[in-house]
DNA sequence: GATTTCCTACTCGGATACGGTGTGTCCGAGTGAAACTGG
DNA sequence: CCAGTTTCACTCGGACACACCGTATCCGAGTAGGAAATC
């Protein structure tokens, strides 16, 4: 069970975009660039989250990405679904309706006790994903790397000169 | 994201296992037919649970896999690492190190608050798995289907005569 | 009849192919700005 | 000098290949039990 590479990358962007403030748009050029990946990659993942309302993006020249909403206001967990999908990591495939063991359909009416606790233990993670909005994740950043934001800012101002 | 389905085989094979008892070994192939599921795919799984030493393996005539220990002293954590792995699902791949946007090297000493909100998530869904032994599940199922386990357990003793 | 030997059938275990999803890349549609032209 | 028009470079967006891991399968090593031969 592996999360998609693309999803530390868009937490990465975000706080990017953060970082670089509402004023100009960034593109998918630049924020690549940034960590010397794939662009065409790094874009690829940039559209799911605009397609997410996490991010907006604006066509043409001076255009690019900048985020949606303040910080405080997008949490990790909506980072995770727009790259990762809706879809569950357990999927009940019911098995135990299949074969010799499987019994009448009236026994079936309750969900499956093993996805049930299986949800549960998705639903701490989701709910500590969704505990913790980007704007931590800055403050983190802003504790153990104190010198960050402002070198990035800079970084992405002069590529935009 | 996705899990595994090998996991889903292997929790409803150690309740099965559970139901129907220390006494007789079961084999592979009956824990496979029992869902009508391949026969070899589902062996893999179980030795992978062998391996974790969920379950004990005994071969030759009248041999096959039973339970390791009680249902109370197996957690779906148990489980779910030994089939998957003890590989975290997100997993940092430092890229704030790369690029332009590197620093000196001296200010990467604390780990990145990205994989740590992350790693926070996951530990919160591994508590939950670990809060949830086997029996409890096997609770879980008595409450909503109190005809299953006896069922289980008859079929794979009619299967042993 | 009891014991030893051998054999056979059955089990797990790891090594070997196939397919699906994530990874990576490419080119086209759309847009805004800048340059050019005419008044 | 100013307004309108054209052109063009730049952006995102979706459609197209490649690779790796999960899925599925097969055959071999090892073992226990039973049958046969011997005493």
């Amino acid at each position: 069970m592996k999360m998609s590479e693309g999803v530390e990358w868009a937490v990465h962007s975000c706080l990017n975009l953060a970082w670089v403030g509402p004023a100009g748009a960034v593109t998918a050029t630049q924020l690549a660039a940034f960590y010397d990946l794939p662009t065409a990659y790094f874009n690829k993942q940039l559209q799911a989250l605009a397609r997410a309302g996490i991010v907006t993006s604006t066509p043409g020249p001076r255009g690019g990405f900048r985020l949606a909403r303040v910080p405080e206001q997008i949490t990790l967990l909506d980072v995770v679904r727009a790259i990762e999908g809706p879809t569950p990591a357990f999927r009940c495939t019911e098995i135990r309706q299949r074969g010799p063991g499987a019994q009448a359909p009236e026994n079936y009416l309750l969900p499956c006790a093993i996805a049930h606790a299986m949800g549960r233990a998705e639903q701490a993670w989701q709910q500590s994903l969704a505990d913790q909005p980007i704007a931590d994740v800055d403050a983190d950043v802003a504790r153990t790397a104190p010198t960050a934001a402002e070198t990035t800012r800079r970084w992405f101002d002069s590529q935009r000169a």
